[in-house]
RNA sequence: GGGGUGUUAGCUCAGUUGGUUUAGAGCGCAUGCUUGACAGGCAUGAGGUCACUGGUUCGAUUCCAGUACAUCCCA
């Protein structure tokens, strides 16, 4: 006998061991009979917890997968994590700080052993986490991207890109993080715009009366000017042509050049160029072949060529700058201005462009054959209207600087020779130069980007550069399942790096889901304190509470916003699954299925209906399954599970299990509840697992391996289900005379039916059985079709029956007349809509003879309807 | 500045190829129920000019354009 309430905690660990020790989730690489079928989780950090994020990512994955297993596919689900470069260091670092440490005490490769060792000791976090949602991963093949085998795969595509050309070493601007001390790529920097200033700055001219006069957001790049620039085209300077200027507190004399790309709108017209501090002016200075000093520093220090200000942070020096620009008398004004502001992603640090020497991959034709995959549907991104983003993108796509200047991650296989000046890019680490053969080389000291490994992910967790089974198996993957967040990050690299070293793509599908946000529709941040945490949250309510919760607002590319009381709202459908498990099983006493053969089961009206509409439930989940439509999935099985079998069935059954109907009773709410348990398995592994054990005559050892249910033809019933349908119709109508019209409940009721045809008469009549059970009748009684309609009665109407209940010291008469009123006064109102529609000569002409017929069919319905009503009305009065 | 998305019940959202889904669900609300699985429950209800303005059409919540507001991405 199953407890009073579900009490989710010691199950869920309970059957996630069980399935682990059985192996269910482990892929066969060398079977070759069944379908494969693939999926590679999106790594996430190494250093993270989960998030709501994370839970709905990988819900979603595994109900994919835990359907596909169900369905027979030998299903694979690669787990892993990533070494996240930046993020990783700096959360060793902190700790490191707590001791006095720094990594620069330790040097290196002692760092780099600390990192290790901390990975060893909490890298494992989050992996336990997705545990505990009953992520069913094959945890054997478990990957991390500083694996030996991954960092393989990161070397060898690496060399040869570099060695085609597309990977390249080259000065230029790049976002410079002051705070992670490295270079980020241009995806990493979020833009915002803040409340700023535009400083006006008088620069003297040399050979010439008065100055020029130049807006700057930022004055203290100036000290790195070495030019103005101004439009061609812009009368106000024409005369200045070939003059110089005097660079104000440097003394420096920097020419005055002309170029189209100046906006002569912006300020005076007149901009300073800072090449090693602005994308734009150094493309400028190249073109004009200015010089370019560099006056801030790695840490976002004034540097040397900063004179009096070296040393100085770049904020302070802006506030001292100004200072002294405006005690020399050559600030002019200072106004309030939006200033677009590029900040690190991680850290939310202001970027510094800053001009160094960098690696890049040309992306431009990698990007080519990305786009050609989706255009011809090699891959398919769902939902579809990604794609524009998708190919957006990757039309405008820029290199990708993929080199940082931290020790934490792949380094470079690139050494420099001192001697020749040769560089050596290669899969071994060499001993001589390959140029001039001397010894003593020199490795580069940059790592790589996190994403560059991140884009091998899906085929170097399986081996590559080896050609192993499980690539030949489950390469490409069968679906990407990720926020749409990193469609650039990630699934667009993915898709250059698959299609270039592998041939084909990564994956068939990207589905992109929604992003989780708070109730207000807030994304959830710490400094917000909007966090629901998932782990709270399934201590809860239970992991399986909160797996429906996600799958059920998980429409295809929305928000989901997710409350506390949302998740709560779910446990009580656990809590209803779990009763109706426990009536199911308290009536099954003694009962085997395998005992009964279903030819001799003699099923009633509503047996046949419920398994009428199971299969109906069948197809439609399968189906929403299929299309990515999880809540769509979990909607329809919410509405069967709920408002068909608990709130019909389960009550029909009551009756039925007394008499001679027991076996066949037991059988169906075995058969269906079982049905039930196996297609809400993929969205709620736990409960559904705990009580289908219990189930009698289950064939396999667990729910997990059990067949995903299909439709079956022999248990169509598609005419039964209509007739039942009148049956329910009649409950309902009783229900809501009774409900309205102030009827004590304990009052059983006489009933009259007035059925439209001798057929529905003969359906209700050998089944009022059913009617008694549900609406707490005493007598029912039958008129004929032609017969005349009782008086001081109220009235319900059901498809093709009247209901009467008479009123005799039962009903409140002036709240029926009020009810029959409601009604009247509704269908007239449609009634009018269809007869102004029906009136009208060009629908009659135009529309389809369909459409006409049944227009006018629904018009007769409402007129008879009517008609009914107000005959009732007046009876009632009279 | 360029682009995406959204606006449907008090709240959160469905609505898959224009006409029956005469606009649905969950929560909330109202009324009544100690119903032998479940009060984390049962029954019955109330509640919507489908943002606004035009267009296409016999017919628009649905297709198109514009407006307003919201939100996200890119520069």
């Amino acid at each position: 006998m199953l407890d009073r309430e579900y009490d989710p905690g010691d199950i869920e660990q309970k059957w996630y061991e069980f399935w682990l020790e059985n192996k269910f989730f482990h892929a066969q690489e060398e079977d070759t009979q069944s379908d494969a079928f693939s999926i590679v989780i999106p790594p996430p950090n190494v250093t993270g917890v989960l998030h709501m994020g994370h839970a709905l990512n990988n819900t979603i994955q595994d109900i994919i997968i835990r359907y596909k297993r169900m369905d027979g596919m030998n299903t694979l689900w690669m787990p892993g994590t990533d070494h996240a470069g930046i993020a990783t260091q700096n959360v060793v670092e902190k700790h490191l700080f707590q001791k006095g440490i720094s990594r620069h005490d330790l040097g290196r490769d002692a760092f780099i052993e600390e990192v290790w060792r901390w990975r060893e000791k909490h890298g494992g976090l989050i992996l336990s986490q997705l545990k505990r949602l009953g992520a069913s991963c094959d945890w054997d093949r478990i990957r991390f991207t500083m694996d030996e085998g991954l960092s393989r795969a990161v070397r060898k595509v690496f060399v040869s890109l570099y060695q085609e050309g597309l990977i390249y070493r080259s000065d230029y601007i790049v976002n410079w993080c002051p705070r992670c001390h490295s270079a980020i790529s241009d995806l990493e920097v979020e833009h915002e715009e803040e409340d700023g200033y535009l400083w006006h700055i008088r620069y003297p001219l040399i050979d010439a009366e008065g100055d020029i006069v130049v807006a700057t957001t930022r004055p203290e790049t100036m000290l790195g000017d070495t030019a103005i620039a101004v439009h061609p085209q812009d009368e106000r300077y024409i005369n200045l042509l070939g003059k110089k200027a005097l660079l104000p507190i440097m003394n420096r004399e920097i020419p005055i050049v002309t170029d189209p790309v100046v906006d002569k709108e912006f300020g005076t017209g007149a901009v300073k160029i800072t090449p090693a501090h602005d994308l734009n002016d150094y493309e400028l200075s190249l073109r004009h072949d200015l010089e370019i000093v560099v006056v801030i520093g790695e840490s976002g220090e004034m540097n040397e060529n900063a004179g009096n200000y070296q040393g100085m942070d770049r904020f302070e020096c802006r506030i001292q700058l100004e200072k002294d620009l405006a005690e020399q008398g050559y600030l002019i004004d200072k106004t309030t201005y939006k200033v677009p502001v590029g900040k690190c992603y991680r850290c939310k640090t202001v970027i510094e462009p800053y001009l160094s020497q960098q690696w890049f991959v040309s992306t431009k034709p990698l990007a080519q054959e990305a786009i050609k995959a989706v255009e011809q549907g090699r891959t398919r991104i769902i939902p579809k209207q990604w794609e524009k983003t998708y190919f957006e993108w990757m039309h405008n796509i820029r290199d990708w600087c993929i080199s940082r200047q931290i020790w934490w991650g792949h380094r470079i296989p690139a050494w420099y020779c001192d001697e020749c000046g040769e560089i050596i890019v290669s899969e071994t680490d060499p001993d001589r130069c390959s140029g001039c053969g001397a010894e003593n080389l020199r490795q580069e000291t940059d790592v790589l980007d996190t994403w560059f490994s991140s884009a091998l992910w899906p085929f170097s967790t399986m081996g590559w550069p080896d050609n192993t089974p499980e690539l030949q198996r489950f390469y490409p993957t069968n679906v990407l399942v990720t926020g749409f967040d990193i469609i650039f990050f990630w699934v667009a690299r993915m898709m250059m790096m698959g299609i270039k070293f592998m041939g084909d793509v990564p994956f068939r599908d990207v589905y992109l889901h929604a992003l989780v946000r708070d109730e207000e529709g807030q994304k959830m941040s710490k400094s917000k304190g909007n966090i629901v945490d998932p782990i709270v949250e399934m201590d809860r309510y239970g992991a399986d509470a909160f797996r429906f919760a996600l799958t059920a607002f998980a429409a295809m590319g929305r928000d989901v916003r997710l409350s506390d009381k949302r998740i709560q709202g779910y446990r009580f459908f656990i809590n209803k699954i779990w009763n109706a498990g426990k009536y199911v099983l308290s009536n099954l006493d003694g009962f085997n299925p395998d005992d009964v053969s279903f030819d001799d089961l003699d099923l009633d009206l509503a047996d046949k209906w419920i398994l009428n509409e199971l299969n109906v439930t069948i197809t439609e989940t399968r189906n929403a399954l299929d299309m990515y439509r999880f809540n769509d999935a979990a909607d329809h099985l919410y509405q069967f599970v709920w408002h068909i079998f608990c709130d019909w069935y389960i009550e029909l059954s009551k009756s039925m299990l007394q008499g001679d109907a027991l076996r066949k009773t037991q059988w169906v709410l075995n058969f269906i509840y079982k049905t039930i348990l196996e297609l809400l398995h993929p969205i709620i592994p736990f409960v559904t697992e705990e009580i289908w054990q219990l189930l009698p005559g289950h064939k396999r050892d667990s729910v997990v391996i059990t067949p995903y249910p299909t439709e079956m033809e022999h248990l169509k019933f598609p005419q039964e289900a209509q007739k039942m349908q009148h049956i329910i119709n009649v409950i309902s109508g009783i229900r809501s005379i009774r409900g309205e019209t102030n009827i004590s409940p304990s009052l059983k009721l006489d009933v009259i039916l007035r059925p439209a045809s001798t057929e529905i008469q003969e359906v209700l009549d050998d089944h009022s059985l059913h009617i008694f059970d549900l609406s707490r009748v005493k007598n029912i009684s039958f008129l004929a079709p032609d017969s005349p309609r009782p008086t001081k009665s109220a009235l319900a109407l059901a498809q093709g029956i009247e209901i009467y209940v008479p009123l005799e010291g039962v009903i409140d008469i002036d709240k029926e007349l009020e009810r029959l009123n409601k009604q009247i006064e509704k269908v007239n109102k449609e009634l009018e809509a269809k007869q102004k529609k029906l009136i009208n000569k060009n629908f009659i002409e135009k529309a389809k003879k369909e459409i006409v017929a049944e227009q006018m069919r629904i018009r007769n319905d409402l007129q008879f309807t009517l008609e009914k009503l107000e005959q009732a009305r007046s009876l009632l009065e009279g």
